[in-house]
DNA sequence: CTCTGATAATACGCTAGTGAACTATATGGT
DNA sequence: ACCATATAGTTCACTAGCGTATTATCAGAG
């Protein structure tokens, strides 16, 4: 009787909450980041691309786990604020390399600092092992879910 | 030393993780009702209008947390599709009232079914124990969250 | 060298969310 | 009875994601 199934069902609490908190940490991320004029997904852009300037749209696709088409729209817009520029790879005309800008740098610098604040006091109360824990148990969660993908694959 | 900050930031890696499973357990819910032709959101109002009919629009928005202009057009599609109706409240004309249609209450039918096994094969390997801690755990979280949101309001 | 197939990016059309401005209807205070 | 305010829903313009089809370019087989 230490199996699951009997009692509250922890499939839908645990999916309820997980899509709970992943929501509303967007909505507290994108209240923070309103003053920068920018949004969670072109934050990710731009952070990403601060640890490695110089990737091509599809690398970065990849790295960020959207689409091409996605990604190529979030470029248009960055590049439209001045964020970043892109640049025709010279050895491979089909990639775009894509170049933080002196006002995208910036930007991450501070949005970097502003995340920190706020994740500190969304985990206000917790102690390390509880976190370890829950971290444990979503990294499980998570290869279960890249098993069952990965299955309806073919 | 038993306190946060020390070592790795579990700010930055929950944050990642709780983003990563959401999303991909998004993923995996679409592809299971992909043969339904209905969507995750689409999925969400059926749900909720089964356990309770006959709803307004702005209660559907409140209960999913989404936006009337959201729900408007959820609502569109999914009447345009069969599965509900819109009804003018007789007592106040400008409420719409929403009520499943024979197709939409077998849909979620087998949608709950789809739904419950995918969940399980989710959280397989992973006893209640841990369970029960991590949901406490998101609990908190979200706690939290909903206190710094509130705190922005003003 | 050429043709075939893979890859990078884009265009297009769809769903889904947001906020702001608007219309229609209710309701409460005077 | 009337006007101010609040509420329900819609329209519009925007960001963001998906899948499919298209175009340009590259790279390898013959």
């Amino acid at each position: 009787m230490t199996k699951k199934n009997q009692g509250i069902d922890w499939e839908l609490r645990l999916g309820y909450l997980i899509h709970d908190v992943s929501r509303l940490r967007r909505s507290a991320f994108d209240r923070c980041m309103k003053p920068l004029n920018v949004t969670r997904a072109q934050w990710w852009v731009l952070a990403y691309l601060s640890r490695e300037d110089g990737m091509t749209q599809s690398r970065l696709a990849g790295e960020l786990d959207i689409g091409k088409v996605a990604i190529g729209g979030l470029i248009d817009r960055l590049e439209r604020a001045g964020f970043l520029r892109r640049e025709a790879d010279p050895s491979d005309r089909r990639m775009n390399r894509v170049f933080l800008q002196a006002d995208g740098k910036q930007l991450v610098a501070s949005m970097r600092t502003i995340n920190h604040g706020m994740n500190e006091k969304i985990l206000a109360g917790l102690d390390d092992d509880k976190l370890e824990l829950t971290a444990a148990v979503l990294i499980a969660i998570k290869a279960n879910l890249l098993v069952y993908l990965q299955a309806a694959e073919e």
